[in-house]
DNA sequence: TGTAAATAACTGACCAGTCAGTTATTATCT
DNA sequence: AGATAATAACTGACTGGTCAGTTATTTACA
C-alpha cells in the first residue's frame, strides 16, 4: 500500500489542507450557507467525523481557506513597489498586469469570488482581509502615487484617493463579467481593458502630457 | 376606527409592500439565509401565514425587494442621457453626483448593498438587475462617450471599456468603505472622491489637453 | 496490546411552508 | 335600520425535512 493511497494517516500531517481543499471546491460551487458538511467531507474522501477532528466548526473551514490564501498576496505584491523609486507607471503597469494575470485564470479567481460572496455575512473574514492584505497594501500604493508627485512625475492628486482610480475600473470589470455577465462581443478582453485603462490613467495623472504614452 | 389601524383591510392594497419593506430591513439586519420569516412577519405586525399569502416563498420577498427598487433606477439616469448631444463630460459629471448621492445616504445605500450581498446566491436577482437596470444604462453611456469621441469631445478611447473607468473608482471607494471599513480620516469624502475622480479621468479621456478642466 | 485515527450512526435544534380554523368586513334581505 | 349570510383577511400550531455537531464503535498501526 502506498502512502497516498493508505487510509489512515497516523499524525494526519496532510488532512486539514486536504479537507481545505475539499472545503474550498464546494463553498464554491454551491456557496457557504447551502454547502453540507457531509459533502465537503466526501469530497475529500473522509467521514463528516474526521472534518471534525480538524476544524472546530463550519465556519472555521471558512476562515480557514481565506486564511491559507490571503497570506501569499500581499507579500507578493507589496514588497517590489515599497521601496521603488523612480516612475510609478513601472510599478503600476505591472501590478494592473499581475492583477490581469491572476483574475483571468479559472483557479485564482475563485477565492477573490468566495471571498465576495461571503464577506458581508462573516465579519470575521473581512476583517481578516482587511488586516492581512488591504492594511498592507494600500499603504504601500499610496505612498507610491505620494513619491510619484513628490518627485515631480505625477501631478499632485490626492495620492489617498486616487488608488481608488487606479484598481477600480479592473474592479468594475471584473464585476461586470462575473457577476452579471456583461463583456464585451470578443470575450473578457482583459488585455484591453488594462491597456485602455491604462491610457486613460496615466494621461490623467501624468505631469508631463506629452509623456504619457511612452 | 382609522383606516390606518383597522386590522383588515378589504382588497389589502397595502400589504404587499409593507410585507417588503418589513423583509427588506430584516434582510439588510440579518442576511437572507440568516433571516426567519416569522421576523419579518412579527416586524409587518402581520402572522406568518399572511406573509405567504402574498408570497409564495421566503426567495419570492427577496426577489420583490429588488424588482420594486429596481425599475425606477435606470428610469432615472436613462433618458437624459440617452440623446444628449454635446459635451460628454456634463451628463458624466451629473450622473457620478448623482451617484455619489445616492451612495451617502443610509436608507438609499441598502438596497445596493443587500443586492451585492445576496446577488451570488441568487442568479435570478442577477438577471433581473441587468436587464432591469444595467442593459439600459451601459448601452446609453458606451453611446454616450462613442458620440463624444464622433463629435471631436473625446479622444479615441474605446467606449464600452472605458465605461469602466467612469464608475469603477466610486465603485471601488464604496466597496473599501461598506465592506472593508477602510475610508479617508475625514469620513467617506464622498465629495472629494468625485472631484478627485474626475479630475483624472477627464484629463484622462478628452481631446483637448488644456479644455480638461473647464 | 494499547492507542490514535477514523467512522457511521445518532441527536436535537431549527425553520420554511401548510392548513384548519377564526375574525373582521361587506353584501343581501327584510 | 337591523339581522343574517357570505367572503375576504388573517392566524398560529403543526409538520417534515434538513443538517451542524456529537459519540460510541471500529480500524490500523507501533
Amino acid at each position: 500500500m502506498t502512502e497516498t493511497t493508505k487510509k489512515f494517516r497516523r499524525r494526519a500531517e496532510a488532512r486539514p489542507d486536504e479537507v481545505l481543499d475539499a472545503a474550498l471546491s464546494v463553498f464554491v460551487a454551491k456557496g457557504f450557507a447551502a454547502a453540507k458538511v457531509d459533502d465537503i467531507a466526501r469530497q475529500a474522501g473522509v467521514s463528516k467525523g474526521t472534518v471534525y477532528l480538524y476544524f472546530p466548526s463550519k465556519e472555521a473551514l471558512l476562515e480557514g481557506i481565506v486564511q491559507r490564501a490571503v497570506s501569499p498576496i500581499a507579500d507578493r505584491a507589496a514588497p517590489d513597489m515599497a521601496q521603488f523609486e523612480g516612475d510609478p507607471r513601472v510599478p503600476i503597469t505591472r501590478l494592473l498586469h499581475m492583477l490581469c494575470g491572476v483574475l483571468t485564470q479559472a483557479d485564482t479567481i475563485a477565492i477573490p469570488k468566495l471571498i465576495l460572496r461571503e464577506v458581508m455575512n462573516f465579519p470575521a473574514i473581512a476583517e481578516m482581509y482587511r488586516r492581512n492584505v488591504l492594511d498592507k497594501v494600500v499603504p504601500v500604493l499610496t505612498g507610491l502615487i505620494a513619491r510619484g508627485i513628490a518627485q515631480g512625475y505625477l501631478r499632485p492628486v490626492d495620492p489617498e484617493l486616487t488608488i481608488r482610480s487606479v484598481v477600480g475600473p479592473i474592479i468594475a470589470h471584473i464585476a461586470l463579467s462575473e457577476i452579471f455577465d456583461i463583456r464585451p462581443i470578443d470575450g473578457l478582453a482583459m488585455e484591453r481593458l488594462v491597456e485602455n485603462h491604462i491610457d486613460i490613467l496615466f494621461r490623467g495623472i501624468c505631469a508631463d502630457p506629452q509623456e504619457a504614452r511612452p
